[in-house]
This record gives structure tokens, sequence and C-alpha cells, in this order.
DNA sequence: AATTCTTCGTTT
DNA sequence: AACGAAGAATTC
């Protein structure tokens, strides 16, 4: 029997079934490898696949079947084998992000609640007649939520346990979400209903894609809620990917309004007992509505019958490292795999998925109007026309415009893609920049922290009082503006607003992040100063005005995407302004207000924008209407990392409808001390490109020493 | 991923 | 000759 190894093996490896022993493709099944023992999974044997070529008295014999376990549905394993494929990356590394949960293995540590017992408490307070109307619902209360629920501290709980009113009793593995399917729905606007309607239509029968593509505040997830209740109404399952999930408590808060329960949720913040007990809640069919990360699209789901991606255009779904694979296009493959409708969701579908829907591939479903309220009104200020200060980075124009925000009463966001307090800082006596030694960039100021650090290996020091160059004191300036900077200015020309600063390096925990977007919401903050972390999905009532410090940044990039990317990002900040009853503005800060993009924010034209960017793309043959992948080669020496790239390019195959381009110096030429060449493979769309790269990566030498090669198929990242 | 095997350079 | 470290090869 083939068993794979989450390991970066090629292929399974094959093992004998001991006499008696009964096992299933998707069985845990523990292997000897070597002097070692393994947790695998038992894989199917293609059909008319070669038996295996090494000798049987090599073969070994399966230890045991880990019967505590759920076996991975069939559905996973044929999605492992197409990812790997898809990625060229080995089926076990693929196992192994199916298997990350590490805890669903080892048999679930017991967990005890608690209920009430009938005997009142011999002394009775206010605090705990609260808690026993809370639990007087007969269920089995988890401590720490019996006590939010009651309002009262945990000391309370345990002061009632020991009274022998609440008794101790062992909790189900899973609370069966007990869902409530038949909540009046929201009100829905003609509009929305009727993309509701056309949706209920794609997801009722099998596998189909559905682009929903409607303005911000269009209530897409209303819409969407529509779907997601009839699949989980049929016992089917359902997932909801989200590229930022921190920024789902709104969602989840949404959920449990539509559906009475809270969905389980799955990425890197949950903690590994829970990851266990959820990894195995979804592989027993009990967990039937999931929100989570890219990486939740490896859960073993047996009966999934709905796939959401919540903002599809978010580069957020690439996952770059180990794997690289783009969760938007992977959760296509699993819905045609598990023949199960995929729902495509954004304000500014990408480019890619847009050509689908124009090409019949997906079925595109929009909603123009915005729900209850209108779109912000967006105007560009040409800093050439009205600089900013001296040593300032606000034009008066936006200035002003933030004044009279606050003067109305509303609030207004500050958005600036760029982390920390100045990007390069120099020695005006000698002109020395801080570099990173690791890194081919400079240093970053972050003021607040106190240091200079680098954005791409994590290196910090603290920020020095004389040049390390030329000793002179005093004599180092920070040069453009960050965040913090931003967050600095509004300081000095607001000294009495209630002013709060979003960056992803300022809020440490999700919890932290949580109580301040809910502060936020709640109306206790004037002015928010944001990173991307702002522009993402999440809900202002109260702001009205949303400025763009720097719209040409995104711009610069020699990046295919560069321009889609910006006006995605744009279009989603500006639209958190205005919604509900107030009417809503965005200014966006520009040295170039006639280019294309700025052009197409101002004029609220988003087609002929994009009409524009796909004849773009089509002319180039650039993706969606060719392929691409990168390869990328690491070494210490910048003499091993080229020198190799040259012999990989030297081995490529010919082929008509493919070419490869490089090898060149990466543009981030060095990172943690490794330098860094690319070679970028251009195909047709009907070339296959896996095939070609399996062929050429078979006849190119193997690397020697610390070069390292890998392989990324559909880049998003050209640094 | 973990272990063993191979190679090469150094030490006694 | 013996030892040890580093890198390559193997695991079914």
């Amino acid at each position: 029997m083939p068993v794979l190894l989450p390991l970066a093996l090629p292929a399974p490896y094959d093992y004998l079934v001991p006499e008696g022993m009964h096992v299933e493709p998707g069985h845990f099944v523990i292997v000897p490898l070597g002097p070692v023992e393994y947790l695998g999974v038992v894989w199917p044997r293609p059909e008319g696949a070669p038996l295996p070529k090494i000798k049987r008295e090599k073969l070994r014999e399966i230890i045991e079947v880990v019967n505590d376990v759920p076996p991975l549905p069939p559905v996973s394993l044929d999605f492992a084998d197409w990812v790997a494929r898809y990625t060229l990356s080995s089926p076990g590394m693929v196992l192994r992000m199916m298997m990350s949960s590490g805890r669903a293995f080892a048999p679930p540590a017991p967990r005890y609640g608690v209920r009430l017992a009938g005997t009142a408490p011999s002394r009775m307070t206010l605090a705990r007649a609260r808690v026993l109307e809370a639990a007087n619902n007969g269920l089995i209360w988890v401590k720490s939520s019996l006590a939010e629920a009651a309002g009262v501290s945990p000391g309370v709980i345990d002061g009632l346990v020991d009274a022998g009113t609440l008794i101790t009793e062992p909790l189900p593995d899973w609370h069966a979400m007990p869902l409530d399917l038949s909540r009046q729905r929201a009100k829905l606007s003609p509009e929305q209903a009727e993309a509701a309607r056309e949706l209920l239509v794609n997801t009722s029968d099998g596998f189909v894609v559905s682009l929903l593509d409607g303005v911000t505040g269009s209530g897409k997830t209303e819409v969407y809620f529509e779907a997601i209740a009839a699949a989980l109404s049929h016992g089917h399952q359902a997932l909801v990917l989200m590229p930022e999930i921190a920024l789902t408590s709104q969602f989840i808060a949404r959920c449990e309004e539509r559906f009475g329960a809270k969905p389980a949720e799955w990425h890197s913040g949950v903690s590994a007992p829970l990851r266990g007990r959820v990894w195995r809640a979804v592989a027993e069919n009990k967990a039937k509505l999931v929100v989570g990360a890219r990486s939740a699209l490896f859960l073993p789901f047996p009966d999934l019958g709905l796939i959401v991606v919540d903002e599809e255009h978010d580069q957020g779904y690439k996952q770059e490292e180990r794997v690289a694979y783009q969760a938007r296009d992977m959760a296509v493959l699993r819905g045609s795999l598990g023949g199960c409708p995929v729902v495509l969701s954004s304000a500014t579908p990408s480019i890619e998925s847009l050509v689908n829907a124009a090409q019949g591939r997906y079925r595109h479903i929009r909603i123009a109007e915005r729900y209850q309220a209108t779109l912000p009104d967006i105007a560009s200020i040409d800093m050439r026309a009205s600089p900013p200060e001296r040593g300032r980075w606000l034009s008066p124009v936006l200035v002003d415009a933030v004044a009279e925000t606050l003067k109305r009463g509303e609030q207004a966001l500050l958005f600036l893609n760029r982390r920390g307090y100045a990007p390069v800082t120099l020695c005006r006596n000698c002109g020395f920049r801080f570099e990173c030694p690791n890194c081919s960039a400079w240093l970053v100021e972050h003021r607040f922290r106190r240091r200079l650090e680098c954005h791409h290996c994590g290196k910090f020091v603290p920020i020095p009082e004389t040049c390390p160059n030329c000793g002179a004191e005093h004599s180092l300036v920070p040069c453009g503006p960050g965040i913090e900077r931003i967050a600095e200015e509004i300081a000095e020309r607001f000294p009495d607003a209630r002013r709060v600063l979003l960056s992803s390096d300022l809020t440490p925990s999700i919890s932290d992040l949580r109580e301040t977007l809910r502060e936020i919401e709640d109306r206790e903050v004037d002015i928010v100063i944001g990173t991307q972390l702002v522009a993402k999905g999440h809900h202002f009532p109260g702001l009205a005005l949303v400025g763009v410090v720097d719209a040409d940044l995104g711009l610069a990039q020699a990046d295919p995407r560069a321009a889609e990317r910006t006006f995605q990002l744009m279009h989603q900040v500006t639209g958190r302004a205005g919604r509900e009853a107030i009417p809503g503005r965005g200014l966006i800060q520009t040295y170039m207000p006639e280019h294309p993009v700025i052009q197409a924010l101002v004029s609220g034209d988003r087609d002929a924008f994009l009409e524009r960017e796909i004849a773009a793309r089509k002319d180039a043959t650039m993706p969606p209407f060719g392929r691409l992948a990168a390869l990328l080669v690491t070494s210490s020496s910048r003499e091993g990392a080229e020198g190799y790239a040259r012999e990989v390019a030297r081995a490529a195959p010919q082929a008509t409808k493919i070419q490869v381009l490089g090898p060149a110096e990466a543009p981030l030429s060095v990172i943690r001390g490794r330098h860094r060449y690319r070679l970028l493979v251009k195909g047709a769309r009907e070339a296959d490109l896996q095939a070609y790269l399996r062929l050429w990566l078979s006849a190119a030498p193997k690397p020697k020493g610390d070069v390292r090669l890998v392989v990324d198929v559909d880049p998003y990242s050209f640094l």
C-alpha cells in the first residue's frame, strides 16, 4: 500500500499491510522510515500506475492504523495530489499543510465545564444570582464563558462549584453548532435580493464559480450569507476564506446574528489545542461553518458544499514560502474536485477573475448600488499645485478637509502604506545612509520603538546619536514619511482630536487590534492613521473622510500588477468612507493626477480603467492571457547564485510557446545575507507550464553547496 | 525530517 | 591510521 509521509519526498512510499490489518486510502498510519517511525496517510495508487519498482524484500510493514483520528476524505487526497502537481512541490509537503494541526493526532485532552446542579448555595449574592440565571438553560458551560455571560469574575464560578451549586462535567469534544437557519434574514434591497437569487441558482448544483462583484458597502456579505444558509440547510459544510484574519471579528459577529452560532475559526492566532479540536470537528463533519485564512482550504472537509473567497483580489491569498500557492485559485480547484460551488467576492475583483467571468468560465453577478448609502466623492490633490509645507507631508487641502470633518463631529482616516517613521535615515554631514548589513535595503526608522529596522530580515539597531561613518553629532536626518511621521504631523495639527495609529508592527495581539477597531466603531476616536490594515474590509460607521497620503507609492514598482493593485488598494481604502447616514469623501494626494489609475479612481469609471488594463495584459500576454512561473536562485555568495542560475538557464529546453527570461539579479538582490537571482518563465495560456518546468528541472544540474532553487508558479511578487 | 554514508582535511 | 566535520544520499 502506498503511504504518503509529511516530508519533502517525491512520492508516496510502499508498505506491506500485515495479516489481519485493514487499511483504506485516507487512513492515518504509523510506518517505519529508516530507523524512525512516522505518521503518514495511506494513499490511493493511481489507476494503471506501475507497481513499486523497488525490491519486494525491501518493503516494510505498516506498524499500526491510527483509529482515533478520522481518515482524510478522498477529495482531500485528490486535492493534495493536484496542488502538489500544480505548484511543483512534493505531495508530502502538501500533506504536511493538511496535517498542520499537530494536536489533532494526539488523543484530545478531556475538558471540563460546569452545569447547574439545582441545590441553591447557602449564601446568595448578587453575582451568584446572575450566574444562576445565566446557567439556567441546563447546558454545560465553559467556566470562562459562563463568567463572561453572567458578567462576573471567574472566582464567583469557582465559589459556586465549591458550594455544590455548579457541578463539574466533561465537555463534549465539539459543541455541535446549534445552527439556526430559520432566522429572519436581513432585509435585502431589491438589487441585493436579485443578486442573492442569482447566486442561489449558481450554487444549487455542484461546481460553478460565481464572481460576486459589488461596490464597497453594497452588502455582498448578506448576499452570500444566503448561499451559505442554503448549503448548511442541505446539511453540507461551508467555508469562508478571508485574507486578513485579524479583521474578522465583525464577520463572526454577523455570522452569529444570522445563524445563531459562531463559526469555527481557523488561522495562526488560534491556540494549538483549539486547532486540534477544530481539525477533528471538520473531519468528523461536526463543524459546519468555518471561517479562516488561506490555510483553512486544506482542512479535511468530508462534505464541503460551498466555498466563499471574500476580498478575492487580495494579495494575502498568495502564499510565497514553502508550497507557493494562490488560495483563491486553489479554492476553485478544490471546488471542482469536490463538486462544490465557489463564490469569489470583491468590490475590486482581480483582472484574472474578471477575464474568467468575461470569457464565461465564471458567472458574473454585479451589485452597482450601495445599500442605504451613496458612494464617496473622490478627488485627487495635485501635490505640485498645493504642496505641503517644508518637512510636512499633508497638503493644505487635505488638512482643511480633516479640520472640517472634525468640526462636524465626524471621523477621518489617513492612509499611508508604509510602516515606521521614515524609510531612510541619512547623515547631513557625510551623506551616509543606514543600510541593512544582511539585505540590500535601507533601515527604516521606527521612532515609537526607538530603533532602525530592516523590513526584510527583522534586524534592528538602536538609533545612534552620532553618525557611524563620520562621527558627526546631531547630523542624522530621517528622510521621507512613514505612518508614524504622519501621526506626528496630525498630533501637531490637531492636538485635541482623539487619535489612533494602526500599523501591524504596533498592534501586537489580535485581541488588542479588535479592541481598537471596536473603539473606532463606537466613535471613541476622531482620526485614524493607518497602513494596509485599515484598508481591509472593516466597516467604520462614523467615517466621513479618507485621505490617501501617497497614492504614487505602489505605482513605481516594476510589477505587471502595479496599476491594478494600486487601484484596488485606493478604491478599498476610500470606500471605507461614508456608510449609512454620512456622505463620504476621499482625497488622494498624488504628483501625477493624470495617471490612468488616479483618473479611474476620481471619475469612478472602473470599467474603462479595467478595459485598458485588460488590453495591456493581453498585448503583453501577461496573466491571465499568458502564464508565468518564477525561479529564484539564492546563495550566500553572489557568484554561487549567479553561476547556478546561468547553469539552470542553459539547461532550459526549447519549446514553442514558452520562453525563459533571465537570469537577472533580483530587485532585492540580497535578503538575510543570501544573494538572489531570478528567472522568469513566460508561456502561452494553453502551454503546459508545469510539464515544461518538470522536464527542465530534471535536466538541470542539482544545486550544490548552499545554493537553493525555489519555483513559484503564478508569481505575484517580482522582488 | 532524521539518520547514515561519503568525502575530505586534519591530527597524532 | 585515526578522527571529525561537512555535505550528500537514503529512507518503501
